[in-house]
DNA sequence: ACAAATGATGCGGGAGCCCGCACTTCTACC
DNA sequence: GGTAGAAGTGCGGGCTCCCGCATCATTTGT
């Protein structure tokens, strides 16, 4: 068995290396990327059927590198090993995940056991599994402020990229009047509203992001992502013009 | 001479004891806090007059802790070791670091000599020492997208915290007009436009904040920092309730 | 099968936002 | 001293945004 792991961080990667070394010994060779951009490269050339791969690295980021590699090659397993449980995080992975393979994603800060554990469910078993540590800080926060669903986290980063209510309602294919019911219940959701006593005007739709960065619902790396899924929708939009419902040449504006 | 190290991740704390060991062989002792709580506990109790200090730790960040530690004894040494070099932590530095002290800013994937090099600049000779490698990545993106200048950079922190432009307009003493200009002037070095013809309607208020994130120009902790700034200040203004049509003497100007 | 709940949409209006035009300080450089 | 440029402010207009009120369609419970 051959073993890829990106890790941008040197320490972390010997020490990874040291783990799966006692953890698998029926790996053969492993390879260390030291960054997205050459795990995917690594990984198209070494055809390695197991990849443990760090979250939050220059030039590309892990999901980003999952997802091409993901793509390229369904079942290759893949474990997510990061510092942060940040829940943009997760839903970018459950986003791409093919239904082939198998994941796992587990915090650094783990015990040493529980990583070995871990390797060898995912990488050698073929199991899903997520670090109960996550599930634990993901339960507790879900419980103050009301979870998310997928269409409100859609139309979450298409906010986020600061797309206005009818470009949303153009790409989700709804009406604007829906966009910002949906609108509405995301600001509920992320605890924006006048009420607050110290809270005095503030602009929704920023305080929105604000939010959900501050939360972490958001990060950079999705925000990276989410810009480029948008540019490549924008691509293979049909030069959509909208009739304006007035009139004539308005011209560049 | 003593030093404290804060730092979350127990490989890169170590490396560092490591190095410093051999680069200040006058430390007679140095103690390690796990994040920025700990360390300006252990800071208050142990009296130290040099820090080596992470960024991005949970609980409290790197510069909250640094900027508690210096209002407390200003004359630390405090050298910033980071994986980043988000402009955001830049400005967050800058902004604290008291005249009587000395502090510096390394990047974690500097070299063990560079490293060394400026452990003894700045915590025992008091130098002040930014690395590098910080000022050529400064330098490429100020060639690109201009430079925001001071008070470009505040009304950007309350545009962030989803602050409307009254608001802001009272906050920094400006009357509203002159908010939307400095707006105005944030957009244009941010680099959000109609212009581009890939990016249709966009909402500017958002998009600014989306662009100023995706450029490290802020980032979550001076995003959170921020937001405890704008609490206290809510706190002690004098519940200003808004004569709202009419205007009459706003007083402060 | 009927009622209640949930979600999508339309309409309309008050408020906030973006910004062109014009006027006034304030600052800087000959 | 004078003039040009930068920054601060006021006014007004067009557009987006937030959201209450009302109407259907779909889903769910009993």
């Amino acid at each position: 068995m051959r073993i890829l792991i990106v890790e941008d961080d040197y320490f972390h990667a010997s020490f990874l290396q040291n783990v799966i070394a006692e953890a698998l010994p029926e790996v053969t060779e492993t390879l260390h990327a030291q960054d997205g951009l050459q795990g995917e490269a690594a990984a198209r050339a070494g055809r390695f059927e197991a990849v443990v791969m760090d979250l939050q690295m220059a030039r590309r980021n892990g999901i980003e590198a999952a997802r091409t590699i993901w793509d390229e090659r369904p079942r290759t397993r893949i474990l997510f090993w990061s510092n942060y449980s940040d829940e943009a995080y997760l839903r970018g992975v459950a986003e791409i995940v093919p239904a082939k393979s198998a994941y796992g994603y587990v915090l650094k800060t783990a015990s040493r056991e529980r990583l070995k554990l871990v390797l060898r469910a995912v990488l050698l078993e073929g199991q899903v599994m997520v670090d109960r540590e996550i599930q634990r800080l993901r339960r507790r926060s879900a419980s103050h402020r009301h979870v998310l669903n997928d269409s409100e986290y859609a139309v979450l980063l298409d906010l986020a990229l600061g797309l206005q209510d009818r470009l949303i309602a153009e790409r989700r294919g709804l009406s604007l009047r829906t966009v910002q019911n949906r609108l509405l219940t995301l600001y509920a959701k992320l605890g924006v509203s006048d009420e607050e006593p110290s809270m005095p005007g503030l602009n929704k739709r920023v305080r929105a992001l604000s939010r959900a960065i501050s939360t972490r619902i958001l990060n950079v790396e999705m925000l990276e992502t989410a810009q480029r899924d948008l540019e490549s929708w924008l691509g293979e939009r049909p030069v959509n013009e909208k009739a304006p419902p007035t009139q004539e040449g308005d011209g560049a504006r």
